[in-house]
RNA sequence: UGGUCCAUGGUGUAAUUGGUAACACACCGGUUUUUGGUACCGACAUUCAAGGUUCGAGUCCUUGUGGACCAACCA
């Protein structure tokens, strides 16, 4: 990563003001705090990246926060699966703290506040409240319980406490102004009445702290100096900074809430909700289905954790609208993998390739580069023999010179092997190819430093030997979606555009060097792509997915 | 009809805080190549519009236009 002479961003703007204006840069702190509803995705990657990058830039501590004040969505398969893949991505937390720790502090906090009549319980129905609210151009109307006395309103917030309401009946709303012209100063709530079990205080609770009231309160607990959400916050901010101003005290930092434009992405949904509906209607195997844009699905898929800081890196953070193009993605994996990948030969779309005078019988085992762009990758085996699998769109009875793979009477390198002539081709009775026969030169081969070696050629294969290969399922994956913005369409909903051929999975013939590889292994199949090991392989049959393709510019060019 | 925020090439960001538009991706063209990969070279915008302030404006002001967000006992 080049951290050196990158330019600020605005959040690193904001800070830099700050304490050029005398903020003291060891009170810096800062917290990445999800929800455990559901799994990361790339785009919590941005806000990940974001705040423990900062945490790395001013070698500052940074908290992991749950934000859990609603038990009726949060479960701890979410908070574990939420540390994993923080920490897969490569970073570490100061603390690992939840909101659900302050649930005393904050009702003590909410005690007070009734106390100096900041605070009521209000009995109406959610229906009620919600129509006294009024609109964004209409002022809304005081609930007639707004003026309870301290004592009315003391005895029913314990009780509501001590679980003698059913939910519903009361809740606890602070009194600010229902003329606001922000919808979210209207005498917003605070406690709300919920008898569910909570992943971590159980039964302790039956009242739970709303949103606004826990998050500015929790940054401040943790004297959080810059607390970073996106823009659809920002109408928070006034709550935020009006449920600090009653119980902030000068000797401590008051946290501030700044906002950024959560990233879109083409192709693709982001929000939790709609990812667990795909999880739900069985769309995708998981939350981890490679085809899913969360983290843990990126690294099923073959995605590292550098490509995706990287990514992070490279999008950015600002407040503007933004659909970000999926290959930008695709460049940061394919430029982490082109350096790490091991080079291999796999045969997707298999065709029989037999060399005529190749003796019956015999196999040589060639020398085969590991990265032609790694010195110390070495080299290792493979197998050579007279019957071959080629890719069927590698052959063609007859094409113009624009193609340089293999056609009658045309020659071709076979990779780390010989230089072969094609020179006829047996069909079915649809007339599909089915085999071809070619010769080879003997003294063409590769890394032998004769004169015919040396020869050019203008195309290169690989291929695998028949009898060696071995038959693997390889799972070959399309975008998720077919529109480029599926949740952006007002009159249809996102999973109308579900891509139904998003997943095909085929047999495919690799090189039996890969017998030894392990699950999350991950090759290059030279001029194919990307591919690793899944975690459903067996001893008996690997399983691949396909990581992502390589630039393909031949597909370009015959496109045109 | 109220309020808040935003507007730079196809995409995402940057611009020493008023000093003459930068980086990456994509696209197009080329060189190299035993991966049509990689690497390397080149081309590609005067900053939503109109006024204004200024020697000088992407940066400041005004007015428009366009977009996002705000009325969950969700976060």
């Amino acid at each position: 990563m080049s951290e050196e002479e990158k330019s600020l961003n605005f959040i690193e703007h904001i800070i830099e003001d700050d304490l050029s204006s005398g903020f003291p840069k060891d009170k810096l702190r800062f917290r990445f705090p999800p929800e455990p509803n559901g799994y990361l995705h790339i785009g919590h990657a941005s806000s990940i990246c974001l705040n423990f990058g900062l945490g790395l830039r001013y070698n500052s501590p940074v908290n992991l926060r749950f934000d859990d004040t609603n038990p009726a969505k949060e479960e701890q398969e979410y908070v574990d699966a939420i540390k994993r893949d923080v920490d897969w991505l490569g970073f570490s937390w100061d603390a690992e703290v939840y909101a659900s720790d302050y649930f005393q502090q904050l009702y003590d906090w909410a005690v007070e506040l009734i106390k100096n009549g900041k605070a009521y319980v209000d009995s109406q129905s959610a229906e009620v409240i919600a129509t006294q609210k009024g609109t964004p151009t209409q002022d809304g109307e005081n609930s007639p319980f707004r003026d309870r006395t301290v004592e009315e309103n003391l005895a029913l917030f314990s009780e509501m406490k001590e679980g003698k309401y059913k939910e519903g009946e009361h809740v606890l709303r602070a009194k600010i102004d229902m003329t606001s012209s922000n919808m979210l100063m209207r005498d917003p709530l605070m406690y709300r009445i919920l008898h569910k079990p909570h992943h971590r205080t159980n039964t302790d609770w039956c009242i739970y702290p709303m949103y606004d009231w826990t998050h500015g309160e929790s940054d401040y607990l943790e004297q959080v100096s810059h607390s970073f959400c996106t823009l659809e916050f920002a109408m928070h901010r006034e709550l935020y900074d009006w449920f600090l101003d009653q119980v902030t005290v000068d000797t401590k930092v008051r946290p501030k809430q700044r906002e950024f434009a959560r990233r879109n992405f083409s192709h693709t949904v982001v929000s939790k909700r709609k990812l667990l509906q795909l999880v739900e209607e069985e769309v995708v195997t998981g939350w981890d289905d490679p085809r899913m844009p969360t983290i843990s699905g990126l690294r099923r898929k073959g995605y590292t954790a550098n490509a995706i800081r990287n990514f992070a890196n490279t999008i950015g953070i600002a407040k503007r609208e933004n659909v970000v193009d999926v290959s930008l993605l695709e460049f940061s994996i394919r430029e982490d993998l082109n350096k790490i990948a091991p080079r291999v030969m796999a045969v997707l779309n298999p065709v029989k390739l037999v060399i005529t005078n190749y003796p019956d019988g015999e196999e040589e085992w060639l020398d085969a580069e590991n990265n032609p762009g790694d010195d110390n990758a070495g080299y290792r085996k493979v197998p050579f023999s007279k019957e071959l699998y080629i890719e069927k769109e590698d052959f063609k009875e007859e094409a113009n010179k624009k193609f340089f793979r293999l056609k009658l009477g045309g020659e071709v390198r076979l990779k780390n092997g010989y230089i072969i002539k094609a020179e006829s081709c047996t069909k079915d009775a649809e007339g599909n190819i089915i085999e071809i026969q070619c010769t080879y030169d003997p003294k063409s081969k590769s890394g032998s430093g004769t004169e015919e070696s040396l020869r050019k050629v203008k195309g290169t294969l690989h291929w695998v030997s028949i009898k060696h290969a071995i038959a693997s399922e390889v799972r070959l994956y399309d975008r998720l979606f077919n529109d480029e913005t599926p949740d952006q369409h007002k009159d249809k909903d996102f999973m109308e555009f579900v891509n139904p051929e998003s997943l095909k999975v085929i047999t495919g013939f690799v090189e039996p060097s890969l017998k030894t590889a392990k699950v999350e292994d991950i090759f290059q199949f030279q001029r194919i792509g990307y591919f690793n090991i899944d975690k459903d392989s067996t001893a008996e049959k690997l399983v691949f997915n396909k990581t992502v393709g390589l630039r393909d510019t031949w597909a370009k060019l015959q496109q045109k």
